[in-house]
Order: structure tokens, then C-alpha cells, then sequence
DNA sequence: CGAACGCTTGACACTCTTCAAGACATGTGG
DNA sequence: CCACATGTCTTGAAGAGTGTCAAGCGTTCG
């Protein structure tokens, strides 16, 4: 307690000031919120920091990953491929995500750089004992993780009974809530998709040409605006927002209206 | 531990014999593995109990659950309705699984019974104190919602880029290795889907018209025999599974091959 | 310059949804 | 007992939306 008083605008966990902290905006869901000063000391001999070229495999399923931490910089996929070929992205790591798991030895999935990724965390045992002493960190380690199982069943209503335009609508809300400010959510905002079109497929159960199809078919009824192959501008948010949610426009809609 | 030697044959939990636990097959999830003896003491005046009748809520979005405890009987539902009248079901409690989460007031999700569903535990706010002071409890419930997270994952797996046969069969797959004890998978098995038509879409993603053309669809191809309209004998449960995981049979395939 | 890669676009086949009608089972009231 | 209503399930026909296969464009990199 006294501790932190007297450092407050200090970070020990990143060794830097809090300001320099590069996932600082978005960090709500990593290690920095879950780890404190007087936390630290046992684990400061055991900090782990790698970094990923793209397309370089974090973890295989099966494999044990190499830390528990943050995700610093970068974009990173978690996917599992299927019995012939196919893949489904199940989650998208993104600056400030949490990275493995307590008490987990292997990856049930695969973990996989989509830029240049850069993580920090603690070697897992060294992380899993400590955190067995302390109650309070696994208070918050447990919050993060159930914050994961709803957004994991969350995703499952994007996926679900929706078009091709909706899916890809919903995911691109997601990602200009996450790239803007809260103060920009109503004016233009750039969304900076990263993924190519074919990772957007396997994210979204669809084929990369109708990705493809459906990005220029947005762009054409001026709901997107293309700064390059990846990035978009979205002249009007709640307009992609009500796509998502169902604004069929009229005609050939997947969902069904129940009741009269 | 010298009690828990004393009455090794007694689960206090319950307050019966072990052999009568109604969930003892199945319970690799519940709190039954979770909370042992010496957990019990503290708790022992907190405990709740509470059956709902078929298609009763157990619990509304944005409402906090009754307790957290385990399903003894029943089947119970955990969805969301979408913004225009769809539902997605996004996980199916069956006896023996958790139900609730620690340190969470309100639910994100809506908890339906499907059948009369019973459920045992203790009240949110004393079962949370006292996890807040057993660090061992807590990786129990740690690794709980863990394995929660991989199974929800897991399903984005299998009702992404599936045909609507393939999804049935990946769930009746699932149905039939948790209904049938492990020596009798290789033989024929009997699944009770319990759910109805509507509710197995709801579950897959599809209309109920497409649930039932493929299980009548299965039930010619001699995949399915049916008991009633609700249980069907597998004859040959790997047949199934080749089914779920790719078996196109050479046409009409909804995924894609990769390579040459 | 050619190869490799990501992206776009077209034509066609197929699955699924949608809308509609009817079968079957169950329960209620006359 | 029948008529009737209700809810669940089945089945048919038509159309919409994607998948599939194929060809071509643009960029990058050796």
C-alpha cells in the first residue's frame, strides 16, 4: 500500500512509467490489470518477453505456450483446424489481450502471429505457483477468464443464423469500438481489418470470396469507404451497427421474425 | 483430511451416500469435484435449492442467478435473443454441470428449463466470500470455467462452415458419448435429444424445417432409427462421427479442401 | 521479367431458408 | 364420443445466399 502511494505513476510491471505502457488503452482485459506492485516480487526473476515474425506459430494444440501474460503488440489468432483442411479462428488476440491460462500445461488450440507480435508474461509455472498463494490475483485471473467464456459465447450469436454481410458487419463494429476512442463513436472512424481476406473467412465460417464480395458490395452502397485493401473508413457507425443487427432492407434475410 | 478418512464413503454435500448422487456419472464439472468436506463447514447454512418447471426461466440477462451450485436433473438452456426475435442457444446445461459463476451478480445470458431441471448449491454472496479465502477452490472453479471456455470455443468449431447434416451429427456425436458409458461406445447407442425441433435449431443454427428434413433425412440414409420423435438408436456411432467431421460423400460439400 | 501472392469478378450448382399446407398427437369442452 | 383448438412435426415448392470452380488483375520480390 505504502508502496504504491509513493511510486504511484509507476508501472513495475512493465518497468516503465504507466504512460509508456504501450497497451495502456486497451488494456482492460491483460495481466496489467491483474498484477500489482506487491504482486510482483516473487515473479520478477521469471518474466518472459518473446516476439513473433508473421505468420510464425505462437503454440500448437498440444503444446505448452510460452508464458502467461499480455499480448503487447501485434495481432495473433487463436484457431484449431478441423479433420480436413478447414479452419476456424476462435478468437483474435489483440494489444492487451490475456495470453494462456493458469494451471494449464498445452494449448488446446493454435496460437498464431498475424503481425509482428510482441508478448510479456511470466513462465507458467513460476506464474502458477505464485498465483496459488494468492487469492486476490485469482480473484481477478477468474473475472478475466469468465469475461473470455462470455465473449466466446457472445461470438456464437455474431456466427450464428446471420448472413455473410451481417457477420462481416458485426465483426468490423467490434474492431471500430476497439481502434477508436469512445469520444469518436458517433463521427467517421478508421477500422484497420489486418487480417487478409482469406484469415477473415476463417473467422467468420465464410469463403474468402465472399469476404471479398461482400467488403466491395459495402463499399459500393457507400457503407464502407477504402483507404487501403485493409483499412476502411466508416462514414456512419450506427448505420453499420443496424446492418449487423438485422437491417435486412427489405429483402433476403437469414433471420426469421417471430410473432406476428 | 482425518475426517474426510472417517466417512470416506459419505459426500456431505449432498448429505446422502455417494452412490446416491443423481449426477454421479456425470459429474466431471459440477461442484461436486469442487467442494470437498473441509469446504463444506462454513457453507453448510447457505445452501439452496430450487426446481423449475419445462420452459420456466431460470434466470433472465441482466438478472442474477438463484445460486451457484450444479444441475442434479433436467436440462436447462443458455441463450440470447437476438436484437429481431432469433435466439442462439450458446451452451446446453445437462446434470452435473456448473451453473453460475463466482464473483458475478448478473447473468449475460438467459437460463431456460428445457425438462424439469433441479439445482443444487449456495447462495452468490456467501459461496463468493468463501472462495475469496480458499485458494485451492479456487483453481477447482479455475479450471471449471477453463474447460467452459475451451467447450465454447470448441463449438464455434463445429457449427462454423458445416453443412446443416454435419452440425446434427456433430451434436448427436456429443449427446451420445455423454448418455452412454464409455464401453458402449463401439455398439449401438441410444441419443435422447430431448429438445425439440425449434430448440435443436435454435441450438445449430438452422430453422427447425431443416432440422427435421435432415434427421428424417438420416433416418432413410439408416444412420438414425427412430424410438420416438425424440430418441434415436445409433447403430453405428463412428458412422456418425464420419459424418460430423467430413464425410461429404462426395458432393455438395460446404468446406474446402486446402492444398493440391 | 516471371513467379508468387493476395484480391477481384463471373457463372453455375447446391444448400438452406422461406412460405405454405397438411399430418399427427394431445387436451378441452360440448 | 366427437368436434375443435393447439402445438409439434413433416413435407413440398420456390427463391435467396453461398460455395465452388475458373479466369484475370495488381502488387511485391526475387
Amino acid at each position: 500500500m505504502r508502496k504504491r502511494a509513493i511510486r504511484a505513476e509507476r508501472n513495475t510491471f512493465t518497468g516503465k512509467t504507466v504512460a509508456d505502457c504501450p497497451t495502456r488503452g486497451a488494456c482492460r482485459r491483460g495481466l496489467c490489470i491483474c498484477v500489482t506492485d506487491e504482486d510482483l516480487d516473487p515473479l520478477r526473476h521469471h518474466e518472459v518477453r518473446r516476439s513473433y515474425v508473421p505468420g510464425e506459430r505462437i503454440a500448437l494444440s498440444g503444446q505448452p505456450l510460452p508464458c502467461i501474460g499480455t499480448v503487447e503488440s501485434g495481432i495473433a489468432t487463436i484457431s484449431r483446424t478441423q479433420d480436413r483442411g478447414t479452419r476456424q479462428i476462435v478468437r483474435l488476440l489483440q494489444p492487451g489481450d490475456l495470453l494462456g491460462r493458469p494451471w494449464r500445461r498445452a494449448s488446446r488450440f493454435d496460437l498464431e502471429a498475424v503481425t509482428r507480435v510482441e508478448i510479456r508474461g511470466f513462465a507458467p509455472g513460476a506464474f502458477d505457483q505464485f498465483l496459488s498463494q494468492s487469492p486476490e490475483l485469482q480473484a481477478r485471473m477468474m473475472r478475466i477468464v469468465q469475461r473470455d467464456l462470455d465473449d466466446a459465447r457472445a461470438w456464437l450469436g455474431i456466427l450464428g443464423r446471420r448472413t455473410a454481410r451481417q457477420k462481416l458487419a458485426g465483426f468490423l463494429v467490434h474492431l471500430a469500438l476497439r481502434q477508436n476512442t469512445p469520444s469518436s463513436k458517433r463521427d467517421t472512424c478508421v477500422v484497420d481489418l489486418t487480417l487478409s481476406r482469406e484469415q477473415l473467412a476463417d473467422l467468420l465460417s465464410l469463403t474468402f470470396e465472399t469476404v471479398s464480395r461482400h467488403l466491395n458490395g459495402m463499399t459500393r452502397d457507400r457503407i464502407l469507404r477504402p483507404v487501403t485493401r485493409r483499412v476502411f473508413e466508416v462514414p456512419d457507425l450506427q448505420a453499420l451497427v443496424r446492418l449487423a443487427n438485422q437491417d435486412t432492407g427489405g429483402a433476403g434475410c437469414r433471420t426469421r421474425v417471430s410473432g406476428p
